[in-house]
DNA sequence: CGATCTACCTCGCATTAAGAGGTAGTGAGA
DNA sequence: TCTCACTACCTCTTAATGCGAGGTAGATCG
């Protein structure tokens, strides 16, 4: 019964603010995302079919992306994602929640007691 | 419907850290503990009691920590926590995954496409 | 004709933060 | 005295979500 790693519990919350935020550039179908992300953040992410397709779903529910069907020249059909002006608060309300965390541990980690 | 605050995901898998932090310099009871963090972290976080003393009771559980009932003179029993070698080391693993992690974060939003 | 890759999807499990509720001791104020 | 507030511990249930496993299907190549 091993531990799961720190990893995935450390990654909960971040999908929104990733998936915005390779979509902020251009629009990208599903499998794509999931490519770009683990491009982009060196390896690091490598987005799971399981949380990252709900959370396309789940984004698209709540006005943050529109997205539609297309036919491929090769392979299945493509969902295509782009990011709404909905979206684009979003994004901004994560980037700065994730700033602020991220401030928040350096602050706690670095040393004891500082103002 | 309102959707829970982005803070509370991202929080996720953070508790061992933080807990682990702030014994890292003296030995403290659970209440305390919350006030370290709180403090510490300049108000960002304030872990409740709810995910605070499940946590507490893993990372014992663990061997990351020991801990021993004492009186107060005012008030009630107090449960004194203070980190182990093996808790030594689950904090710098801790401290890695999130050094990692952060960074990884930081790269994909940063900018597109920076190798 | 089977294997492999793309590309989408869903279901169930495990983890965990939080809120609500519970038990007690102490001390201050009506 | 009685009540309220604060300390200090605990647990139960709920909600969110990443992940693995499983499923469907088209295209291509040996």
């Amino acid at each position: 019964m091993r531990r799961p790693s720190i990893r995935t519990q450390l990654l909960k919350g971040t999908t929104p603010l990733l998936v915005l935020t390779v979509l902020r550039d251009s629009e990208l179908y599903g499998y794509e995302i999931a490519q770009r992300i683990r491009e982009r953040s060196g390896g690091a992410f490598a987005p799971s079919e399981g949380s990252l397709y709900p959370a396309l779903h789940a984004l698209e529910a709540e006005g943050a992306l529109q997205a539609d069907w297309r036919e491929s020249d090769k392979g299945p059909k493509r969902r295509y994602y782009r990011i709404t002006g909905k979206g684009g608060a979003l994004l901004a309300e994560h980037e700065a929640e994730w700033a602020s965390f991220a401030r928040g541990v350096a602050r706690t980690v670095a040393g004891p007691t500082n103002a």
